[in-house]
DNA sequence: ATTACTAGGAATCGAGTAC
DNA sequence: TGTACTCGATTCCTAGTAA
């Protein structure tokens, strides 16, 4: 991907096309990055090409990132993070919420919690910790599903097959946890995290509480 | 600065020219970025041009950032945290280690303290909490150093000049806390932070534990 | 070896303009 | 209004080569 390319996007990114549909002129974001209206429109056109941005037909034209094209900057984003910090701890914020996670039913699987084990050294309390993800720890937790992770193993019991399911090492207030995102999972924007403890009731949580995850990720 | 040359600078921070002197050519660094020998040898030259980067004559040149080019850096990662998580709430991690700080001095000041209740809401315990920050952790000290932050002012008392006090929004275990610095200090690597209680006996703290301080900065 | 000059070719950019 | 085309101008890149 062009420098010149990958700024555009930032800069159209910097003015809210991540969230929303912005509505702006080839001109304004020329005016913006110090280039001509003819050169942002190629912009935008090769970023449409590229599948980075995605845009309504209009008088002004409203335009928008695509997943693909956050992935970029967050792909640089976290690049700094780890030339410049040395490694990588993001973090993902969210609200505590009532269950329907499917990872407590992964957690009580001994098949995983074996592995669990294995890997971490403990034994996992049989439930989740569901958090409802914060709108802007969603680019994060999509970075993340992206990342390899700690693998468990599926397998198959009486016809059932279970599937693998990725750990991250995590802290929710200094307290060792791990997230757990079962590989085939859906889009969605509930983050599991377990722990040796019950971490409801340890840390006195309620549905609603704020809670910060800091998750590790390899540096590479 | 030309989209180009902070993509160079990015590739030898990456090859590790932020800690150290890295021996590179310029066909090395020019294979590592898809582009000729002679592009990546202007690219050097452009960078050394602008102060972002150092060079040691020799057969093989020794490459390194200076600060003006670490800042570069910085810059752009914390626009792309603003951008993508609509703040910016950096780590900065340390041990903790027996005073020096000049900040404690300052605290005691009434004058400094009473700035410090209508600022925060909070009477300072009179004493500070010393971290020598991470290596890791210098940089982004670095760039919270340039920022603004919360001013309070300085003053005379009896031919004594005291100083600006800059101060940042903090959290340490999820405590509230501030993070002081002196508007004139000098380069360091210790970062003082202090908060209502006694951090120290508060979180039961040793010289040597390590200690994760989280800063907020204001969205631009 | 490596660096950096020159010259030519390639791409990028911006003015004018059609739609 | 807007967008996006053509087409020179300019910038950027590389091959060849000198130091």
């Amino acid at each position: 991907m062009k420098p010149e390319l990958l700024f555009a996007l930032k800069k159209i990114a910097e003015l809210g096309g991540i969230e929303d549909w912005i509505e702006i002129t080839s001109k304004e974001l020329g005016d913006q990055m110090d280039k001509s209206q003819q050169c942002a429109s190629l912009y935008i056109n090769e970023l449409l090409e590229l599948e980075m941005l995605l845009r309504l037909p209009g008088k002004k034209a409203k335009l928008k990132l695509t997943d693909k094209g956050k992935k970029e900057l967050l792909q640089l984003y976290e690049d700094l993070g780890k030339i410049l910090h040395g490694k990588t701890r993001i973090e993902i914020t969210g609200y505590v919420t009532k269950g329907l996670g499917e990872g407590k039913f992964y957690i009580g699987k001994e098949q995983y919690s074996e592995q669990i084990f294995e890997n971490f050294g403990f034994k996992p309390f049989p439930g989740t910790l569901n958090l409802k993800l914060e709108k802007e720890s969603l680019s994060s937790f999509l970075m993340l599903r992206e990342k390899p992770g700690i693998l468990l193993r599926g397998f198959v019991e009486r016809d059932r097959t279970y599937g693998n399911v990725k750990c991250f090492k995590a802290t929710v207030q200094e307290l060792m946890c791990i997230v757990v995102i079962p590989e085939r999972s859906h889009h969605t924007d509930i983050m599991e995290v377990v722990s040796k403890h019950n971490l409801r009731s340890l840390l006195d949580l309620k549905d609603g509480d704020r809670v910060i995850v800091r998750v590790e990720i390899d540096g590479r």
